[in-house]
DNA sequence: CAATATTGATAGTAATACTATTATATTTGC
DNA sequence: GCAAATATAATAGTATTACTATCAATATTG
């Protein structure tokens, strides 16, 4: 996929690192290289030590850009999203029709993701893998009404709004626009999970795609 | 609620346990205070020398009952999965009407869970509120598959396959019985835990319940 | 070229997730 | 009722993790 602009920028919550690593070279390397051993080797398996080793660096360099390998993962998936409502706003831009509108959303929300050369740094395909088996945990933690509070979860909310307000559209006096948005954003990310380890409870493979699935979902439930 | 039997049984994979806690006294308040202290400060947060503090017993003896914290989340989850089934198959017997029948599983699979006096050292409500948050990231490792082989998820995916029936009863021409099924297992947890934490992009509350909108939902995805 | 900022190397700490060993209770089987 | 077997408790120890602190080396920039 060939994007728009040839270097975009995503700009993420400045309380999620130390330093912001879109401003050096090793910073960049942090990004891009613990999206790959991330998903080489599971996020509960990464530390800040084996990612110095891998960009041959030192663990303390690495601390000066994030708190924590979780402020970490909050980071990329923050980046992640404002990457994905960059692609919903400028794909349904311009679409008069409400259910066109809301399938090319859905279309951006659930699709597998192919590298994008929006970014030099970024595999966005390896990106949405590791997003698909680590954002809901980032969610699933102790401290995510304190997290919400600080508005790291801001730009997933706000993905989610505008698909409800498509919803809207289409359909204002459905009733449950906001819990029917979330599980397609969510359950987009399961159901490529499934695919992907537990078969035998999903329909969805590479012929009947996850877009398939709630394209046809949502057309039944609003019609 | 008042179960049917009064002090059931539910057996779980004999590979999640070195020995069967349901044998001794120790075992039961293993699980017992496990599910409290889990609720309590996190499955990240919890450890085994601090249920040992909490029960008045060592470190050194939990280990003789789990292998690692990790396995004995898979047997709280075990349980509490074929928990769910029991009042599954237990709900849908008898029902003759297939819709009927469907919305009766929904109804199980989807409400919030009020403590159950089935057994007498599990807290079934306590146990559904750690299940929503930690249940999914159980699923979501890199050991996935292997443990799937080793039959961990085996009741979960039986309880799906039951569902994905009684779609297939209701409709059978559907084409996506499996991702609908799968969706509104997994679906439920997550907006239960929208509920409690990011009440902005869901619609379920004690009012318009979780279970409603998956009513809702199935009745007009398979008209 | 001097001041400043960045990175690297090393060391250290408290906690975690265990394993191993030995001592002390408790249960059970004859 | 007692010996043998089993379960539990206490203690110690290990490798790893998730950091913090300090200081030296190297770039950058004004």
């Amino acid at each position: 996929m060939q994007s728009i602009l040839s270097n975009i920028i995503i700009s993420v919550n400045n309380k999620l690192y130390v330093k912001n690593p879109e401003t050096s070279e090793l910073g960049k390397k942090i990004i891009e290289q613990s999206i790959l051993l991330i998903d080489e080797i599971g996020f509960e398996n990464f530390t800040f030590k084996k990612l110095g080793e891998k960009i041959n660096s030192n663990e303390s360099s690495i601390y000066r850009y994030f708190e924590s390998k979780h402020k970490l993962m909050l980071y990329l998936s923050s980046w992640y999203w404002g990457w994905i409502e960059y692609k919903l706003v400028f794909g349904t831009s311009n679409i008069e029709n409400a259910l066109e509108k809301l399938k090319k959303a859905i279309i951006v929300v659930t699709e597998k993701v192919e590298d994008d050369n929006a970014t030099l740094h970024i595999n966005e395909s390896i990106l949405n893998k590791i997003i698909i088996q680590e954002f809901t945990k980032t969610l699933l933690t102790k401290e995510v009404d304190e997290e919400n509070k600080e508005g790291f979860f801001l730009v997933y909310k706000r993905i989610i709004n505008r698909i409800i307000d498509i919803i809207n559209e289409v359909k204002p006096n459905y009733e449950f626009k906001k819990s029917l948005a979330s599980s397609i954003v969510e359950g987009a990310l399961h159901q490529h999970f499934l695919k992907d380890h537990l078969k035998t409870i999903t329909d969805c493979n590479d012929n009947n795609t996850v877009t398939d699935f709630y394209i046809d979902l949502v057309e039944k439930t609003l019609k």
